[in-house]
DNA sequence: CTCAATCCCGACCGTTAAGGTCTGGATTGT
DNA sequence: ACAATCCAGACCTTAACGGTCGGGATTGAG
């Protein structure tokens, strides 16, 4: 149920990375671009993640406006934007588009049952909260989760996502 | 983007229909079981949903104890609790399994790139945080979409969701 | 006892989308 | 001129989803 496609997880990744690289900025160029511009295929490596997929997902960002690219030897992607200005939602929604949980969204507008069914209104509210949840979420929030160790691996705190109730 | 199976809404359709028909309860059959017993067919009918397909999603309900069940002549389905202690997660974990957002668990416990994944953490608060959401839902929050006892409002729409990372 | 109405279980199948690859072309700094 | 990039599609493979089928096990009714 409910499951985040790896592109956007990617994606969501590769954001981090470039919003890190321009982490610590001098203040003093308060003009052109946010930050420095990273080649998908940097980004990728640092993450050994799939280039060419990357590449495309890269490519979707920047026509959503949430990066921008630079073609040439030395190019690339930065952020169009601050990273306390790029919220989650926007992110996934770019990338995985405008899909939602009522699964009742086909082509043709609406599901054929949709005068018999009758959860479709709370289902939305539903919808609308995990919505607001995820636009809540900021780029610049995730770079400080757990950064406060160094030396040992992080992931080392057992169980990995482990879904239990 | 999280997407909730088809599955999932037809339970949560039929867990509805069978907390409606109990609904008016006289309060004076304390014992037994807690509404009345209503076969798949009827209620796949009652929704033009396939009535196969809403058989086996009624099994898989009444396995994980969310539903009793009762063959022969005059069988079928009801609530095994009332109305307001069956939460909608605990009915999409049933019928969906215990997928997430993450999408980086494979059969093999976690994706392969888990070591080097910089968000999985802020990504399981969102899990947790979604699943809050959703357990908070009872399926007696189902019942009155519209124009209800103001006191007791749904809390699905007031977006009081926060997290923190 | 017999029978019909049910629930139960597993196998099966078609469609779709996710994840990933490949190829070719358009920019642009050096 | 050339290499490093970005860009835009056309593919492919696999797995999950949505749905179907048939056979078997219960159980109330007549
Ligand atoms: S089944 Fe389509 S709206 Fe719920
Ligand atoms: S990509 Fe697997 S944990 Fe994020």
């Amino acid at each position: 149920m409910l499951r985040l496609t790896k592109k956007a997880d990617y994606g969501l990744m590769a954001l981090k990375y470039l919003a890190e690289q321009a982490g610590p900025v001098p203040a003093a160029e308060p003009d052109a671009h946010v930050s420095l511009a990273q080649s998908a295929k940097d980004i990728a490596e640092a993450y050994h993640i799939p280039p060419q997929l990357l590449a495309k997902i890269l490519q979707t960002l920047a026509k959503a406006g949430i990066l921008v690219s630079h073609a040439g030897t030395n190019g690339g992607y930065a952020l169009a934007r601050p990273a306390s200005q790029i919220t989650a939602f926007e992110v996934i929604r770019a990338i995985d588009g405008p899909l939602f949980i009522t699964s009742c969204i086909t082509i043709h507008g609406a599901c054929d049952l949709t005068s018999h069914c009758t959860i479709k209104e709370p289902l939305r509210k539903v919808n609308d909260s995990i919505k607001d949840l995820l636009s809540g979420i900021r780029i610049s929030d995730l770079i400080e989760t757990s950064e406060s160790r160094p030396g040992t691996e992080t992931a080392v705190g057992g169980g990995l996502i482990s879904i239990a109730l």
